[in-house]
DNA sequence: TTTATAGCGGATAATAATGTCTTTTATAAA
DNA sequence: TTTATAAAAGACATTATTATCCGCTATAAA
């Protein structure tokens, strides 16, 4: 479905948004290891995150990552996997055809289209404060 | 969404399907040229196929790929995902967690199930002879 | 101001996916 | 039986993805 790029991006990003949410800043190491993903990698992946404005790093001694309170409810999913691998999962044809859409569509195309719009509504209309908000840390995990 | 392999696999197989309807077996340079795949990789493919009693190959002069008319409407779309691609695509968490399920979900798993169950269930019952019956050629194509 | 810390940026390595080429095997037709 | 044809099989090449390493830069605390 997704790259591992954006795997441990959106978990990376999941977590950030739960301790940012109460006030905690998280280094690399700390996120890497709770998101179980390896550390150099996902450094890179935090790395774009940050030039995209999706979260901030500080640098330094008690440095880490943070998301500001006021972007939580507007950073979507979609956001994120846009940013790592392009928006081509909900766009894309099954098939892998340049050309396929209404007017010249794949013999998959119609049925297609539905299950690319419930991903693509999926990504787009959730938020990181409706995870953080409406979801248990106990119940919900993000590292096996 | 799928691999490259499963992508030619499967416009592969429509495009065999759609011409076995009319009993004419296809040679591979027949097949990549109509489906826009390349030729050496999609023999490779089409090998696979052939192993798994998907389709039938005839060596020789006139040679090529055919499907046998009785098995068109028991073979469905997910079992060509299946042998390409494995079922991973429509049982895997969306976040790559490798425990994720009921009993321990990750913040995304109830969203994504469904997604994933309308994937499988366009795959497990969609099978060829709908994809040659119900589909004029004047107006799906394969190859662009 | 010095020092230790933690993210940044670039280079490099390992692995997997994609794609090609060449030889062998089966077979239909002459 | 010979010959031409087309798929099968295995080796090889290329490219993209995933992953690691190291020196550099910024910065907070002593």
């Amino acid at each position: 479905m997704f790259s591992k790029s954006c795997e441990y991006g959106l978990r990376s990003i999941i977590y950030i948004a739960q301790q940012s949410a109460q006030d905690s800043k998280v280094s690399l190491a700390t996120i890497s290891e709770a998101v179980n993903s390896p550390q150099a990698f996902t450094a890179k992946v935090l790395q774009q995150l940050t030039r995209n404005n999706i979260i901030k790093s500080i640098k330094g001694p008690y440095g880490g990552f943070v998301i500001e309170s006021e972007k939580m409810d507007t950073i979507k999913l979609s956001d994120v996997v846009k940013i790592l691998d392009g928006d081509s999962i909900y766009t894309s044809c099954g098939l892998g055809l340049n050309i396929c859409d209404e007017n010249s569509p794949c013999p998959l195309h119609y049925k297609f289209v539905e299950v690319r719009n419930q991903l693509k509504e999926l990504l787009e209309t959730t938020t990181l404060s409706m995870l953080v908000h409406d979801m248990s840390i106990d119940v919900f995990h993000l590292n096996l």
